[in-house]
DNA sequence: ACCTGAACACCGTTCAAGT
DNA sequence: ACCTGAACACCGTTCAAGT
């Protein structure tokens, strides 16, 4: 009974450093596994496959993303949870849109969901409308945090888009 | 002086099929050749390289996007874009995504914006304000048909979802 | 002018074997 | 139980050569 040489955490660990530091694509099983010293076929034990590799690599991002603590009031909430998003695509702008491609369900996905939660109920919003706001307003805000990082936004600034676009949401929930 | 055998234009027909029939990760430089019957390399003359060969799938991409004809009051007209981008994420998820790693100005993307620029100022907007109006609505409808399309939405029936936010958004242009 | 062939430096993954 | 080596079936792209 040999000691296992590595685990899952190591993998991921070298995996975000490497996606952080050259990009997503240069994460390859075998470059992961080089750098990790290892045999690229170690790693399948520990992650599956590349798809396992990869929705490691998004677990860590949705932890990534700085959701507001006590002391800030709704609006607060919501513009930390913004900032936070799009700082996060901006630092991981191919990985960014992996969140697309899976439910926003996951347990990692539950922190910004329960911040986001608890913003629309600090602002008064009835608790049955607040998931479907929650989608709404988080899928306006991931799209945003996307356009930006990926380079879609040309005309326009986007601190300015951002500041506009919080009036409006300001402005619908008011009217609750 | 030789004919030239194939065009930019044949190189996308074939390569918008495959990528219509057995999605994006079928899609290489080595198929498409294949398919034309010819040798990888004389791809790189009429696309430039991979890169180029995505680019244009993007482009048919944009130009797949229904369009509002004469006919609709502003609603219907929104309405519409809204249903036809999400009915071309969901024939093209991958691909789709694609949408947010380049500018939204491109040649190809005038058709969807002045569309919205048209609906917007049957709205009754102001002239200043319909460029970032604009941006903001394509920002959620992107992020929204992406969504969709890319399996992020588990809870809630997205039909339902685009109707509310369709009535929050004549809720802010009536103020108007 | 346009297309080709061979070659280079990679991929993810299977499968049988090692300790 | 965990890791390895060799092999398979691919990639995108360069470069020199063909017609």
């Amino acid at each position: 009974m040999t000691p296992r040489r590595i685990s899952r955490d190591q993998v991921l660990d070298v995996t975000w450093e490497l996606a952080t530091r050259k990009g997503l694509q240069a994460v390859t099983m075998r470059a992961v596994a080089q750098e990790l010293d290892v045999n690229p076929m170690t790693l399948y034990r520990h992650v599956g496959d590349k798809q396992g590799l990869l929705d490691g690599l998004v677990e860590r991002l949705l932890l990534e993303i700085e959701v507001p603590g006590p002391g800030l009031d709704w609006r607060g909430q919501l513009r930390l949870l913004a900032h936070s998003m799009r700082a996060t695509a901006r630092r991981h702008p191919d990985l960014f849109l992996l969140l697309f491609q899976r439910p926003a369900v996951t347990p990692e996905a539950v922190g910004p969901r329960n911040a986001v939660y608890g913003a629309l109920r600090a602002a008064g919003l009835q608790e049955e409308r607040i998931p479907r706001a929650e989608r709404l307003l988080s899928t306006f805000m991931l799209g945003f945090a996307a356009s930006e990082a990926g380079g879609r936004f040309r005309d326009g600034d986007p601190d300015e888009d951002m500041a506009y676009a919080e009036r409006l949401v300001v402005r619908l929930l008011a009217a609750v």
